[in-house]
DNA sequence: TAATGTGAAAACCTTCACAGCT
DNA sequence: AGCTGTGAAGGTTTTCACATTA
């Protein structure tokens, strides 16, 4: 069994290569890659000896091919469908943004409650009513969820979307949702990152 | 010295207590604050205890109480200054975003390269040229910049923002910046978040 | 009775250090 | 010489379990 803690670095591993990839490189070593990434070379040989033997002694990784291996792992390799549900002001920056797309993540249908939002088309894309999300989910394949939705309402939305059978769960709002175990959930929220940080900015302040 | 796993986790207990707050409470004990946030009680409990002794035996915790001990011992019951740094896309959506201010985090101050950008006031903030950063950082007492510029950029646009003074850096890019020690730098990339979920989707889909 | 605060134990994760390959 | 892959050591974090207090 993989530690979480590996499989959450794995995709800092597959960016960093493919940047040094564009940047005209062909083989890393442990070391090389940890200092792009601020890591030891001993955390990256023995994260990566969790799933097999991808270098040569000597002389390091083959760069395109420890991407691609690293790809497969995670499943990157294919694509992936996600829906977006809450049509505000956070949603519509999110189906606007084009960062998802080029890394395989297509958001292929929106979803919000508000009458006078449903059937107006956004970034493309025709945002529904709630109630379509499982039929759509269905239709479309639709493997994740981004929700963007007011805190007070993410819970009961939540559970609308793991209903639908949705999998996977990327949640922007504020709150610590309760999903069913078997269902994974990654939460963004800039606010709690700030709040960590001002902890050691103000050490720095009163010293 | 507290581990900095625990200082990750006070903004959830502060953002839970405050729900709690507003949800009517005036007590709670470490098992249900677990609850709301799937963390277990006995965690909760020696987090506390790094910074002392808040919870009456018998009781549980004051939340008023706790809320307040948790925002001195994080920084939070003082406002911090942040500049945005990169004015594309994904910088006029974070000035805009409501979601800082309320939290204590204001937007001061806004920077970008592009003379066709440069003076055009936008979410309020006129947008100011890079080389404006060191002297507005000193006179607006900018405490955190948040930077949201092309991948290719952030390295060289980081440097100019430490050179200006700035301790804390919240980086949208995505890459891992070279900061030196002393600076405190959180980075958010919903990618990756992605990325790393799609492991466990795609082994529940292979079996 | 109900719940905290905390040493001690257990689990987990990182780093070391070196055999072995190129 | 240079670098990987990996057991073992070391360090950190979580959980347990219970004395203590309201």
């Amino acid at each position: 069994m993989v530690p979480e803690v590996v499989i959450l670095r794995l995709p800092l591993y597959v960016r960093a290569l493919a940047q040094l990839l564009v940047a005209g490189h062909e083989v890393v070593s442990s070391h090389s890659l940890g200092n792009h990434l601020q890591i030891t070379p001993a955390q990256i040989r023995k994260d990566l000896s969790y799933f097999g033997k991808f270098g040569k002694q000597g002389r390091g990784y083959n760069i395109r091919f420890l991407l691609k291996e690293l790809r497969g792992i995670l499943g990157l390799e294919r694509e992936w469908r996600a829906c977006l549900v809450g049509m505000g002001r956070l949603g519509r920056a999110i189906i606007n943004y084009p960062g998802f797309a080029p890394q395989g993540f297509e958001i292929v249908a929106a979803f919000d409650d508000d009458p006078r939002k449903v059937g107006r088309v956004v970034g493309g894309i025709a945002v529904q009513a709630m109630s379509e999300i499982e039929g759509t989910v269905e239709a479309k394949k639709v493997d994740i969820a981004i929700v963007a939705v007011p805190a007070q309402h993410v819970q009961s939305v939540i559970e609308d979307v793991v209903a639908s059978g949705v999998l996977g769960i990327l949640n922007y709002a504020p709150v610590v949702p309760k999903v069913p175990r078997g269902t994974v959930m990654r939460n963004i929220d800039p606010v709690l990152s700030l709040q960590s940080m001002t902890f050691y900015l103000q050490q720095m302040k009163n010293i």
